[in-house]
DNA sequence: GTGCTAATTGCAAATCATTAACATTTAGGA
DNA sequence: TCCTAAATGTTAATGATTTGCAATTAGCAC
């Protein structure tokens, strides 16, 4: 597992550290889009920056080993690149929930505007409304 | 067209002021997600206050008259909420194209899902690339 | 039309997320 | 082991957005 996260990072032509593995790891055991705060929540028994971990996101979404996603926050949320979903976000509690699907036809309409875009690199779809928890 | 927008304020329960109605001008003739510094710099002539345009679009979101877009910038975008598009976003220089695609299959997803949620009230598409300026 | 009140706006200062500058440490190859 | 560029920590700055409060105004009742 850990040889598995030191690898994204030499794929990636990065040099291996505890605080980016740490990062990683956090990453792969939450399943959603999470910001530079909840990273440093859950890493705060490793005295990690919070500087730092706002230069690591950046330097993994240009890497593309993270991809930040639209969750109507205040803040920006991060999810692994290689795992690729589609959101349900509460407009009322903010919970986030995944959805696998991935069509062709987003593809295809990608596809349909390449003439405009010299090309197109990825998409994002998000879904907005109300959980039942907070359906009153 | 004044009528138009007075209408939309009304409608909402919202005092119709020479404010709103600037800053709705502004968003009928730009077809395209804008922050408030755009808005801000387009009514300069008016003297409104940034604040109070921040104060508007927070106002106008909530009552369903404008929505937020994702537009990876650092700086939160909106639209009319009327006006739905799917969006094109330049990762090098951030420009943004509306494409006017809006395909059942988004809705029968929203369908599909609406046993976890109760209510989706929405959904958002963007797709990232380079626009032809950009590539070199 | 006049007066009233809550909603709206302006202004100044505060807050929150994010970035920059710079000194120190460290990963990883020579 | 040594060396150097990359990575990190610390502190301060920046930029977007919000808050508090006083002044103004839209829209209703009279």
């Amino acid at each position: 597992m850990k040889k598995d996260t030191s690898a994204t990072l030499i794929g990636a032509g990065l040099k291996v550290t505890p605080t980016r593995l740490a990062i990683l790891e956090v990453f792969s055991k939450d399943c959603k889009p999470i910001n530079a705060e909840y990273i440093f929540n859950r890493l705060h028994g490793e005295k990690v920056n919070l500087v730092t971990i706002y230069r690591t996101l950046s330097t993994f979404a240009k890497k593309g080993i993270v991809r930040s996603v639209n969750v109507h926050a205040e803040s920006a949320h991060y999810e692994l690149a290689a795992h690729h979903h589609h959101h349900l976000i509460c407009k009322d509690c903010g919970k986030i929930e995944e959805i696998s699907i991935c069509n062709e036809l987003l593809d295809k309409e990608a596809m349909a505007h390449s003439t405009k875009f010299q090309s197109i690199q990825s998409h994002s779809v998000e879904f907005f409304g109300v959980c039942k928890k907070c359906k009153v």
